[in-house]
RNA sequence: UGGGGCGUAGCCAAGUGGUCCAAGGCACCGGUUUUUGAUACCGGCAUUCGGAGGUUCGAAUCCUCCCGCCCCAGCCA
């Protein structure tokens, strides 16, 4: 079995295109067989080499391989005009000499048949010579082109004299200036499937109805084999947009910072984002393959992306929202460093060393002046443990002159070292913190869906009237244990309590940012949250 | 009014005549464990397979009709 994974270099790979090449990839390793890397670059009025690098390097960090199999349609571009001619002598192709709007107006309509071309029955000859003098460059854009001879009143209106050739006086990634006449997709894509040996050429449902086409050129020209089209369905994802032409509009209008904005779809917004290989190759799998129109739930890739962050990725402090608190009968001075276990999920990685101080942050929402019951964290007169460090108990809270709680007073029990009563007192909550002597700041960025509508755009109007106004939320000032200053870029750390984080390739020395990837499952966050519905 | 597809729980998806009074995952709801209200674990979650008829001892699976949704009129892919 031979695959092929075939995208156009014309813009850069999403998700979507994740699921063709773990299908490709994955179903030709299974049945021990081989997938090609092919660029269809056929139209080189929208191709760029830039986008060639960018793909290659999205597949390669996906975990795929095409060893030598990389291949371009262009290098088929001698064969293919070859393969034209022989359908001109054989009667099955000819010049047109119709522009692009009478050929629109001779195709018919969905009810409607076609009419033929004036041109369609004109010699063998005369259309060779035309198709020489069209590739010698004797004509202009859009003077002639070369159409199968099929069926004009065919329902399928692919089959009605398709366009295989067209005059592009383009310059061209690859093959520069050597032609400008270009082959279309349908007289591309299947026969070179055939030079490459591709046995199973899976594509996405809306090429359906371009099968007859495929197997009519494949039937009609002397290929080397036969390779067969199957179809499934493409990828949707709720609350994004998984096309070329949308994407590129939120880059070009400005609505993200670009194409590896972390709130896009895009393989390179999801690495950056902090998104694993892995956790998408999972995603890829666990949707299956169908031909049903589907639209998967954001919620179901956050669910493999934490799956998979929550094995490998090292567990820190930091807080995003800081409250100081100051521990009374603590001793002035250095403080001491404690053992924090790096993740629990695997021992092999160790402990280090967090220290702690007299002075420390908490979260501000890990403190309430006067929670409810099944409030678990800190509140007057309530001890909770400092994970890692000890239990501590609220004795006061100092305001600002606004009446906003500014400090925390607080006991500690020396007993609770490391975390344990040593009588056996049990706590109901568990903070995270950091030491103020010895944080580092830092800025974190938080991620929200990119849209506010399940489908952009379902409401009738644009789909850029959907965007999220509060899809990114910067948070500034955020304390961060010392260890965190040595955050690899793009290296998953978690943050306990909160989320999956990342350090984004735009920190500088000394001033880091943090992208989350995604947050943790929030029960309590959901509690609230219903109480509040109740009211 | 043409052609091509698709319809199994909120979402994705197994299943193509009996072992299906329908797998599994996500989400959700309970519970256990827990120095992350995380993780892990346990339990719950479609008398029903778009609808109606029919065939059959027996249907999600076969037949008929109906309904709904998607794609196609680029010299884009």
């Amino acid at each position: 079995m031979v695959t092929r994974f075939p995208p156009e270099p014309n813009g850069h790979l999403h998700i979507g295109h994740a699921k063709a090449i773990c299908l490709n990839f994955g179903v030709a390793a299974e049945f021990g067989g081989h997938c090609n890397l092919r660029f269809d670059d056929t139209n080189p009025v929208k191709e760029e080499q830039a986008y060639i690098e960018s793909i290659e390097k999205d597949v390669r960090w996906l975990g795929f391989d095409w060893g030598d199999h990389l291949y371009y349609a262009s290098d088929n571009f001698q064969q293919l005009y070859d393969w034209a001619e022989h359908l001109i002598v054989q009667g099955k192709a000819y010049v047109d000499d119709l522009s692009a709007e009478e050929i629109r107006r001779y195709r018919g309509t969905l009810t409607e048949p076609g009419r033929d071309s004036p041109h369609r029955d004109r010699p063998a000859e005369e259309s060779l010579d035309l198709f020489r003098r069209m590739r010698a460059g004797e004509f202009a854009d859009g003077a002639r082109v070369l159409r199968a001879r099929i069926d004009m009143a065919s329902g399928n209106i692919n089959l009605r004299d398709p366009v295989i050739y067209r005059i592009l006086h383009a310059d061209h990634p690859r093959t520069r200036d050597a032609w400008c006449i270009y082959p279309t997709y349908d007289f591309a894509h299947g026969q070179s499937d055939a030079i490459e040996g591709v046995t199973h050429s899976l594509c996405t449902l809306e090429f359906e109805d371009h099968r007859p086409l495929y197997d009519w050129l494949i039937e009609n020209l002397p290929v080397p084999m036969v390779p067969r089209q199957y179809e499934y369905s493409r990828l949707n994802l709720s609350y994004t947009v998984l096309s070329k032409r949308r994407l590129m509009r939120l880059v070009d209008e400005g609505h993200v910072s670009g194409w590896d904005d972390p709130r896009m779809p895009t393989l390179s917004g999801l690495r950056r984002r902090g998104v694993p290989a892995a956790a998408i190759r999972d995603f890829a799998g666990r949707i299956g393959v169908t031909k049903t129109d589907s639209m998967v739930e954001a919620a179901y890739l956050e669910s493999c992306v934490r799956e998979v962050l929550n094995k490998t990725a090292q567990r820190r402090m930091a807080v995003l929202n800081p409250l100081k608190v100051v521990i009374e009968n603590y001793a002035q001075g250095d403080g001491e460093e404690l053992d924090a276990v790096n993740n629990p999920e695997n021992p092999a990685d160790g402990k280090r060393k967090v220290p702690f101080g007299r002075e420390i942050y908490i979260e501000r929402d890990d403190f309430m002046e006067d929670p409810p019951k099944k409030f678990f964290r800190l509140g007057p007169g309530r001890e909770v443990r400092l994970r890692w460090a000890y239990f501590i108990t609220c004795t006061g809270v100092i305001k600002n002159d606004a009446g906003e709680v500014v400090e925390l007073r607080c006991t500690y029990d020396p007993e609770t070292r490391g975390g344990d009563a040593a009588d056996g007192r049990k706590v109901k909550g568990t903070l995270h913190w950091v030491s103020a002597a010895r944080a580092i700041d830092a800025e974190v960025r938080l991620y929200g869906n990119l849209f506010t509508e399940e489908v952009p755009g379902s409401g009738g109007g644009e789909f850029t009237d959907d965007i999220n106004p509060r899809s990114l939320t910067v948070l500034a000032g955020c304390k961060a244990e010392p260890a965190l200053a040595d955050a690899a870029v793009g290296e998953a750390v978690q943050f306990e309590r909160q989320g999956y984080f990342c350090l984004d390739a735009e920190s500088t020395p000394g001033a880091p940012i943090f992208n989350r990837t995604v947050g943790l499952r929030d029960t309590w966050a959901r509690i609230q949250a219903k109480g509040k519905k109740k009211g």
